[in-house]
DNA sequence: TGGAAAATAGCACGGTCGTTCTATTTGCTG
DNA sequence: CAGCAAATAGAACGACCGTGCTATTTTCCA
């Protein structure tokens, strides 16, 4: 019921993921199975243009049949959101947990994001899109979607917070505010390169990540600590 | 026809705005109320949650009478990036050209465009949450956002190299680069403040300005020119 | 292997959507 | 003021939406 991997939760409420794969009866396969196309189409069109409808086509079901595994259109989104926010943990935050605290961890975190979003400038991330179409409709999806994206904003938080307390960054650098600038570096990614198409978008961001990087101490000998 | 304002024109199409009042009869006078009641319904539920039904309660009159203003959604959605488009000349460009050229100039420009997303952490940017919905869906609406945002951000870089140009950039600022953080900034702000609803986030998109023309040399003496 | 339970299909409902067609009303002008 | 044109209304269309209800099929276990 918890996250998947016990070392280093993300801290969120997560789904079983398939482990013991026949454990699952006949329905949770094909729940699965939904889902994943769910997510497919939402990341493509956006969670409010993910349609029953077009589902049942795409998974070869009835319409009630889909419509059964959740009982309302609100869940089936919940539940993208839940098979996005794994997804997003297995890519870009596990595999940087392996990295050394302090800088290097930071930095194995945002050369991760931006992996990911680097993949996704062809079929859309839910956590961008869904903001601007959730960011006035208050209501569960609206709340799973923040919880996750906070999750993981809190996660990216900490590790600057330890590359400080390693004394890899300038003993008055302003956490929250790195934080912050790194997130608008990948919106400004994702923008850029996804909508407007403009070429060396990536490497913008990576090259805004070193001016960050230096702009908060990265790069000199560690002052304290 | 052209640009409002011709001594400074963001170079892009832009519709007829009210000169001479009494020239226009009275179905122009209605259309443009349809359109300011539209950008408002636009703002808050996307260019796509803009339904004609919805507006034409808005504006007490019926779908038909709506409708015949425009002959497709499409052309609707349009008019209102448009008149979008036009307002963000008048609130954030060409306040801005009465500026010095130079650093002066880039400061207002931003200043501006902080000041207008701040007021629409409330009421929502179509520039921003166009970018999402029609990031995928090729056709007139989008090419005509995209044209509007890249007119946008063509005059913010042109602003950039000028103020490299008059010595108040360090020599080897890459402007395309600096132009993409300033809207990683912008963009970040509208994500936290409006979506996270996170507190000082205005004043971390003012210091992160303040960080990157430190780091482009804005606040050292002029070095050549 | 039979029979309960779970999974899926089929159909219909009320609602909203953009759009079209035809009246009716309004505004402008000769 | 008449008359024409522009503006607006009204009703209907086919399509798609989420959802509920009732069969039918499939799966699983005693």
């Amino acid at each position: 019921m918890s996250s998947a991997i016990n070392a280093h939760p993300m801290q969120a409420p997560n789904v079983v993921r398939a482990s013991h794969v026949r454990v699952l009866h006949k329905g949770q396969q094909t729940k699965q199975a939904i889902i994943d196309s769910a997510l497919s189409l939402a990341t493509q069109f956006g969670l409010e243009g993910l349609s029953i409808g077009a589902l049942a086509e795409a998974t070869h079901m009835s319409k009630s049949g889909v419509f059964a595994h959740f009982g309302s259109r609100e869940e089936l989104q919940i539940s993208v959101i839940r098979e996005y926010f794994g997804r997003f943990e297995q890519e870009v935050f596990y595999p940087a947990m392996q990295e050394a605290k302090g800088l290097p961890r930071v930095q194995a975190l945002f050369a991760n994001w931006i992996k990911l979003v680097a993949v996704e400038i062809d079929s859309g991330c839910i956590f961008i899109s869904g903001a601007v179409e959730f960011d006035d409709r208050p209501g569960p999806v609206r709340d799973a979607l923040a919880n996750s994206v906070q999750t993981w904003l809190a996660a990216l938080y900490r590790a600057v917070v330890m590359a400080k307390q390693h004394g890899h960054l300038h003993a008055d650098a302003d956490e929250q505010q790195m934080a912050f600038e790194i997130h608008g570096l990948i919106l400004a990614l994702h923008y850029e390169a996804r909508f407007l198409k403009t070429p060396g978008s990536i490497e913008r961001a990576h090259k805004g990540f070193l001016n960050i990087l230096t702009r908060y101490g990265a790069f000199n000998a560690p002052t304290d600590l």
